[in-house]
DNA sequence: CAACTTCCTTGCATCGTGGTAATGACGGGC
DNA sequence: GCCCGTCATTACCACGATGCAAGGAAGTTG
């Protein structure tokens, strides 16, 4: 069995009170308790039982970061950005996949939430509306990364995606494009992302003086490589096809890429390839893919910064707080 | 505060056992009983408090996954799958990054083993050799992922590295190639991985009747997109350039493709590329990425399965078990 | 020298559950 | 009517840690 608190106490032949001293380097400790407890500490190898200690304190030392898909590349892109930020302020980070389905991410938030596990939980979601999520009462505190769903009194912390996206269509534009498509984005009312970027797509479109055409813009169910294909072949069946496409993710940029290739259309002569989220991949396909880069470094430090107040015992109203972005131009959309 | 047990039963008028009776589905407990603290859960909206019963009953239903690099697609994909079986076992992961970093690993490993807090680990290492893993005092069961570093009395569950890539190279020497490169590992004495990966690729050619020269071995710092482009030069500037690389991962191999589109080269017509891991990305590559593609769903379940009986105190004597491959072949090695 | 402060150590209670076993209530068999 | 088995509920305590405050030793002050 493990070793407690009493087995080392009995050990020094103190009580398990000031073995506890000890470990948590209780002020008024004397030399020799600190040496006698700290030799029977060693010999015996103690580990505290964070069980016990986290019952006893009311805290764990331990938040959940609740992802749909722990495969899509910005995802793990962000999850390990803020293991990173937290491991430096001593948490632990336990991450979890929710798998897009709404039943499921709905109870592992209320574990999450309700069951003492963690302080905090962030949470990163795309199929959970608002109205589900406000349902959820919340012992603990919650912030969300991403575009906030309708009107929940939850931070989050995310970029400002009509901005960003009016910035790839410009640089479209800037580049000598006048035929725009847009790709992503389902019909799922909680799907705030590419409602946002559509927008963004359109004023940017609109203050060029180019029209808005609705065949120009293809939905796809989830933000996956393998949902371009079905969008870009209709796009490239119309009578006047695209010479651009705005991919509302990087992944369904290069599925595009692909299916580009296997259309015999060359990237970037025939058509340009904008992408969003900037993962590593990315630098990688041929060609390489322009992006918008959200500062993700930043989103972890702001998201843990403003969990850890809320687990202090912060009384702000909710905040939108937003992070910084960029746009990496690369070879898909730059004629050689 | 959180609803506890007491609360519910003062409600109910019950005491606090009756309550707990209820939640778990004691055998003997009356209609009425039921009844009653079934209104009072659902008023108070009892949620069980996880610590308490795990410290209770000193087992918790989570298990702890610690991966080097969850960026990493192969690792994500894994944990994916892991995630997924677990759910339907009723299991909980808790997923962390262990960075590579030997002293982050261990100490990760060290709070994950010994402070109650999961009730088994699933370990994927590559940074942390056999000696240091030995020096861990376990007092939960661990199942290692991927290859057994040196003679750790512990299961662990993978493919036959050195079958699969001796499959790998035959491929490539069945379509014709003769000086077939092999890219990526380190020196270091733990990179057990990629020594049977070697292993494999020589077999191969030695079975075919070809020279195993050492120049055409490149070893990378690591296995990402990153660390192929300077292999990749290496090899090209020797004066017999190989016309195949086997790359260890598909990281790798991803990262070779773009540094050959670089030199000018065409694959698969100039020179084939054939992978490992077989990531999704592979297969929106231009061209798409051979690759050998180790059954994860079955590394989950088997390493699942594993981990459980030894949970349940399974004291058989430690196993190595292996799961299947399968070789698929796609653009990069098949000649149009 | 009493009264008080400062320093160190310890006993006790408690966090929220669930295991163990005692207590009661009830009905059936003799 | 008594004993016993089955069913239902409960009291008590332990899991392993820490908050609280009491208690004692040592030193300081008036």
């Amino acid at each position: 069995m493990a070793v407690t608190l009493r087995d080392v106490a009995a050990l020094a032949g103190v009580s398990p009170r000031s073995v506890s001293n000890v470990v948590n380097d209780f002020r008024y400790v004397s030399p020799a308790m600190q040496a006698k407890v700290r030799a029977a500490l060693d010999e015996l190898d103690y580990k505290p039982n964070l069980l016990a200690r986290g019952l006893r304190q009311g805290r764990t030392g331990t938040i959940a970061l609740l992802l749909p898909e722990i495969t899509v590349a910005y995802f793990s892109e962000l999850a390990h950005e803020i293991v990173e930020r937290a491991s430096q302020l001593g948490i632990t980070v336990m991450i979890d996949e929710t798998s897009g389905a709404p039943n499921r991410e709905l109870a592992l938030l209320e574990v999450a939430m309700r069951s003492s596990w963690v302080d905090g939980v962030l949470l990163s979601t795309l199929g959970l509306n608002g109205a589900a999520l406000a349902g959820v009462k919340s012992d603990v505190p919650v912030v969300l990364l991403g575009e906030r769903t309708a009107k929940s009194a939850l931070d989050h912390v995310g970029i400002d995606n009509v901005r960003a996206s009016r910035d790839a269509v410009q640089h479209l534009i800037d580049s000598g494009r006048h035929r725009i498509a847009a790709i992503g984005g389902s019909h799922a009312p909680s799907d705030m992302t590419s409602r946002l970027r559509l927008k963004g797509y359109r004023a940017a479109l609109r203050a060029a003086g180019l029209p808005t055409e609705d065949y120009l813009y293809a939905r796809t169910p989830k933000y996956r490589r393998g949902d371009a294909a079905v969008a870009v072949r209709a796009l490239l069946a119309h009578p006047e096809p695209p010479d651009a496409l705005f991919c509302f993710s990087d992944e369904l940029a290069i599925g595009s890429l692909r299916e580009l290739y296997e259309q015999g259309l060359r990237v970037p002569s025939d058509i340009s390839v904008v992408g969003f989220d900037d993962i590593e991949e990315s630098r990688f396909t041929t060609p390489s893919l322009t992006s918008i880069s959200p500062d993700k470094h930043q989103i972890a430090s702001t998201a843990l910064e403003t969990l850890m107040a809320r687990i202090a015992g912060s009384d702000l109203r909710p905040r939108a707080l937003q992070v910084g972005y960029q746009l990496l131009a690369r070879e898909s959309s730059t004629r050689q």
